[in-house]
DNA sequence: ATCGGATATGTAAGCGTTTACAGTCGGTCA
DNA sequence: TGACCGACTGTAAACGCTTACATATCCGAT
């Protein structure tokens, strides 16, 4: 049905043009010492014959591949899917080709960070999202003069950009024991995650750490696993409305896991934010529609910078890596309010998004 | 700071084990002709060594690349980033590696259909979901000999996998009208749509076949293009309850806009589904949160469907292209009721849950 | 013993670029 | 005027594989 007929090559081109490969190859390239007049009759037959260098030949001859590649835990999260999004727009704007590979279970994130990869040789360079891996094994990647960054987590060996995880989850808690609330819950992805790395236990430790500043002592039982996903948000909150003594307000480490919280403790016949004040972290597309209170980044925009990091560190990689902190900030929304038997009105500041430094 | 050290080449390998370049490459890749001891020799050596064939000479050599490419529209819409997952699932499972293309413009999908696009030569075989591309341009990739597969439309020259969209529309339409509805609007992407191609259109149309039957008119008023966003749909919505008269029911193309015409209803103080049934087509993740009627799909099962029709192709192209119709059900959750004025209590299956109130 | 034919291995010619190096050709400068 | 220089162009050797073809080896059959 279909059929490949014979590529135009770059010998095809320098026949018609009446000049050599080499010319036609620099005059392609807008490399110097071509005569005006060449390059113009050159660019003039390679056009009107459609001439496409091939990119595996010139691969080759370079040892380059023009490719990056982009490394995430699963791909049809909410999260990662943005991240993506944000390197590709600015991978491709440099022209270069964007590889994918989602690395869903252990075993291939083991053989992937071991360099046992399909993907090594090609692409010049990786971006690795929120990969639970330890230190060691990133130097074996860096050991094999890998260009690489990291989004979510830092290693000494890469520039990075993450978020001030303990900053985020503090500033959140913060603002709920601001409310009046002092029977907090956590949902997040405590003892099995298999996604997140560190992140989990950062945004604990700056939650832990709001809790001791303002003398409130934590319960273990308030603490649920999440999975960072929808369905573990619901399947956390149930946990959490088993107890004999429930919170009042729920801190939630991602904004998926508030929306499935928020779910279970609406369909219970609790109010939210009447009985229970739930607060995510994100700005999830549906976060304004769900109303939900949330830490606010700009996770395409992390992305970019991942990708810009990656081009830098591509083009000369003799400088020392530089770890980016990303933006965020409180949106306060209506699924938090003041602790209703303080019999106060709802949250003070209703010009909503106050913003927040790092 | 990191630094290349030459690779292990096919050669070096063949050196080490004392055979000719050839009996490595056969021995590597398992073909016949190679005796058992010598190939174990080989095979250990090359692990011994660690050696990785440079896939760029391997692709110069047979030229097949190995890699497949997605083009979608945008990358972080939902629905385009469940159709890469499925997509990158079988894909990586074949050994290809997948290259995602984001066609964010008119322009960019102007010239990658001509066929002047960086991925030329780059994927055995392409994906292109939901391409606003005429007949004309397609063909004129297929007469390039290029192996692809379409989603969400199709075409003569390739295989596809799409939704029955008039049937879907349909089903979505009457099962609103049983309910009583007759004031039924639409939120589409109709007519400056730069995503969508055709599906528009045939859900406009299935939407009002299921009027025409039901012998309802049309009220041009009542369809509103959301662009298949959250954001459209919030617009949609605006505009839909600016008119003298409006709709009791409506029903969005997609989750998304679904959700975001939620949100300005209720905002307008309108209950739904009390004063207005709302649908929307896709069953998207917060769907089930939101407790959304919708019209069901599998759209990861969609992007693996159809990467399995692409390697099928690429390996054998001489069949006339397969079209595949996914599969779609009704979801009837509590977005949706019978018209209240019919004295009648809200839908019947309550097996779901009460209506969220914000 | 000799031959035919598997089976196993090696040789070398691509694949389509890039690029170091070697010309060529005017013109400039002593 | 002759050496030299600079700008331009061409030649050909990589790049690291695959694979058609040639060769070698070992059998059993004649």
């Amino acid at each position: 049905m279909r059929h490949r007929e014979p590529n135009i090559t770059i010998e095809d081109v320098a026949a018609e043009a009446s000049v050599s490969v080499a010319t036609v190859s620099r005059a392609l390239r807008g490399l110097p010492n071509v005569a005006e007049p060449t390059r113009d009759r050159v660019l003039e037959v390679a056009k009107r014959m459609d001439y496409r260098p091939d990119p595996n030949a010139s691969r080759l001859a370079t040892g380059r591949s023009g490719a990056v590649a982009v490394a995430v835990p699963l791909l049809r999260g909410w999260y990662f899917s943005q991240v993506v999004a944000g390197v590709e727009e600015v991978v491709k704007e440099a022209g270069y080709d964007l590889l994918v590979h989602g690395l869903g279970n252990d075993e291939s994130r083991r053989r992937f960070v071991a360099g046992d990869t399909p993907l090594r040789n090609r692409a010049d360079g990786f971006v690795l999202v929120d990969l639970r891996v330890s230190a060691d094994e990133i130097s074996v990647l860096a050991s094999k003069g890998i260009a690489a960054v990291t989004v979510g987590f830092e290693t000494p060996h890469y520039p990075s950009v993450m978020l001030d995880d303990f900053a985020v989850a503090k500033t959140a808690v913060e603002y709920l024991i601001s409310l009046g609330h002092s029977r907090i819950g956590l949902i997040g992805g405590i003892s099995d995650d298999k996604l997140r790395f560190v992140v989990p236990e950062r945004r604990r430790n700056g939650y832990l750490s709001a809790l001791a500043d303002a003398g409130i002592a934590p319960v273990p039982a308030f603490e649920q696993s999440g999975a960072f996903s929808v369905q573990g948000g619901t399947e956390a909150m149930t946990n959490m409305l088993d107890n004999d003594v429930r919170p009042t307000a729920v801190f939630a480490m991602s904004d998926e896991m508030a929306f499935g919280a928020i779910q279970v403790a609406r369909a219970a016949g609790l109010s939210v934010p009447g009985d229970m004040s739930i607060m995510g972290v994100d700005d999830h597309d549906l976060a304004p529609v769900m109303e939900l209170c949330t830490m606010r980044q700009d996770v395409i925009e992390n992305g970019a910078i991942a990708a810009r990091l990656l081009m830098n560190s591509i083009a000369d990689d003799s400088a020392s890596p530089a770890h980016e902190m990303a933006d965020f900030e409180l949106v306060t929304r209506s699924t938090t309010a003041i602790l209703h038997d303080s019999g106060k009105k709802p949250a003070a500041d209703a010009s909503s998004r106050g913003p927040v430094s790092i």
